[in-house]
DNA sequence: AATTGTAAGCGCTTACAATT
DNA sequence: AATTGTAAGCGCTTACAATT
């Protein structure tokens, strides 16, 4: 591999002089300029940033710790990320925690688990001296420890922040799920039901609180009886469903496509549809839900923009500006045909 | 940020005991090293490895360039790669070239486009020398002008090698097409159609051949006239549905799951349903298989398999052993509900 | 004043010398 | 012989000196 030392003798000149050149100094003469460019294109040199950010004490990089980038809200965040620092000419490296295909859930309440792989990343991220760090979590909970101890700027995506100093981008869940509950409320319905997440995770309380206020503003009654707690995964929602069915309802509220996937396969099975024999609305706009039959209507989590906003908002505070302490991406509604007019 | 060297000044010994100590050699004192050790746990000490890689030169760090993460084989995939990475303790270093998402398809055919962002990726890896590269393809192309001047042994992941000394790891197209049709004839099925991807794609020849295959070996002759070319997507197998379901056949056998979601939402429209009034089957075991009312039969592509197998390639090479210039990963039938027996 | 070179140093490792 | 330290160098940048 050729180094700038040998481009410099090639080219009869110091060190010094291409590396001025390389990083666009303008103390150099046309003339040499051209000679060294020349040789440098020849020779398919390339700059070691390795060595130039050890040298500078300026990586020009990003580090992005990623809970598992085989989640499905992951790559897309990342990829937001990866954008807005091509954009600015910052390096990307990432960590991939693999926290799901080690541990499935376990992790969650164990922190030993997690700390055990998330301390050695942000050491790491420390050690190459990374200029800012971005956590991307495999969905929202609350991050209450985040490493501040080695004074790396710090944002978090897709999580909520406990920590002062580590500001987080979310979705605005509660927002969300009052605006698709409303959408049912304009077709007519007034008994909805609720597939909800798991009990105590943060999407779910939200955008519980979400529908309340829908159902408040319409004057339509709360009625507890009418959430039905069922994880995130299609399973439990299907078995679910015959329960929640049975209630005196024309539409469901399901937090996430996956849960609306249980509910289909359970009215698969009995011959009825959704869109015809009752409303159905799901949330996150994963793929499965524009190939449900009929597509199903839902909440588009903005993935992309999550990443930009997170790395947006990393940047600013690289730059000492005051930043918020959590920025929420609004859902989308994405109407499509689960939905039937009362 | 702490060094190594004021570890040892700290300790009140040379730079060079405490390397030693780090890297566990053994000519030390077992007084010194717990002395020393005591004193970076205290501090929480890291080393630079970037600073370690550029002294030794050897970073244990593997080069991930991925046309694009965002693909939906991609993130398993790379997973794969650093999982067998971090059992090897090397590091992975990722660069994502997001080729979709600059110009969706348009790169295809445009080499100055692909190059563009391709070279100075593979220059990159070269310049901060990494140890080996994994080539992580969107789906599987030819790639025939892998930049192999760097002497960086290669692999590519999904993608077919044209060139030698770049061996490659796919998928079985053509044994899980005709897995599949095999499946098909048995339940009975001797008029089959097929919903096919883009004419000049891999994928769809190498399909189309274990298609054929599947037929010859049962005695059924092959007719041309039941193949459809729709390209990979929903929509254009959604339109092309009416026709090939105008023929006589009983079966299809889609070449992606999206191509039969297209089919599904034609029969979905017509009151008509798979597994029930015609037999479906797809291809990748995406996650919307799962979904489709009813289950898609389908072949599930081992995609974390294809980025282990990729790595333990690549390691192999780097041992400089023998490797062969192809693996392939077997595709797996997942039987579900859209088959009917005749 | 404009252009170029010298030499030190970023955080490490390692051959070799020095010390016990 | 066992343990430790010295000093050079990986590929760069940059303050400053030297040259034109």
């Amino acid at each position: 591999m050729i180094t700038l030392k040998e481009i410099a003798k090639e080219c009869g000149v110091s060190t010094a002089t291409v590396s001025n050149i390389l990083n666009g100094k303008n103390k150099v003469s046309e003339e040499t300029r051209e000679k060294v460019m020349a040789v440098v294109k020849e020779r398919g040199y390339k700059l070691n940033y390795v060595a130039q950010g050890l040298r500078k004490q300026k990586t020009q990089t990003i580090g992005v710790i990623a809970e598992d980038i085989v989640q499905f809200t992951t790559p897309e965040i990342i990829e937001g990320i990866m954008e807005v620092c091509e954009e600015r000419g910052y390096r990307t490296i990432v960590q991939n925690l693999r926290l799901y295909s080690r541990w499935q859930d376990l992790w969650f309440d164990n922190d030993k688990m997690y700390y055990s792989v998330m301390d050695p990343a942000v050491q790491e991220m420390a050690s190459i001296r990374v200029d800012g760090i971005v956590y991307v979590a495999g969905h929202a909970r609350n991050i209450h420890r985040f490493p501040s101890e080695y004074q790396i700027p710090s944002v978090l995506a897709y999580a909520y922040s406990q920590e002062k100093d580590v500001p987080s981008v979310v979705i605005d869940d509660e927002e969300g799920a009052r605006l698709i509950v409303e959408h049912l409320i304009k077709k007519g319905h007034t008994k909805i039901g609720v597939m909800a997440g798991e009990q105590e995770n943060i999407h779910t309380k939200l955008r519980v609180l979400g529908y309340q206020k829908a159902l408040f503003d319409a004057g339509i009654l709360y009625n507890p009886e009418l959430i039905c707690y069922a994880g995130w995964g299609k399973e439990l929602s299907y078995g679910a469903a015959e329960k929640l069915l049975s209630k005196d309802i024309t539409a469901i509220f399901c937090m996430s496509d996956r849960n609306a996937g249980g509910v289909y396969k359970y009215l698969f099975e009995k011959g009825k549809q959704a869109g015809r024999d009752i409303s159905i609305v799901g949330f996150d706009d994963e793929m499965i839900s524009d190939f449900m039959t009929p597509r199903l209507t839902t909440m588009r989590i903005d993935r992309l923009q999550i990443g930009k906003s997170a790395m947006e908002l990393l940047f600013d505070k690289m730059e000492g500006k005051e930043v918020p302490d959590e920025i929420k991406v609004p859902c989308r509604l994405i109407d499509r045909e689960s939905v039937l007019k009362l």
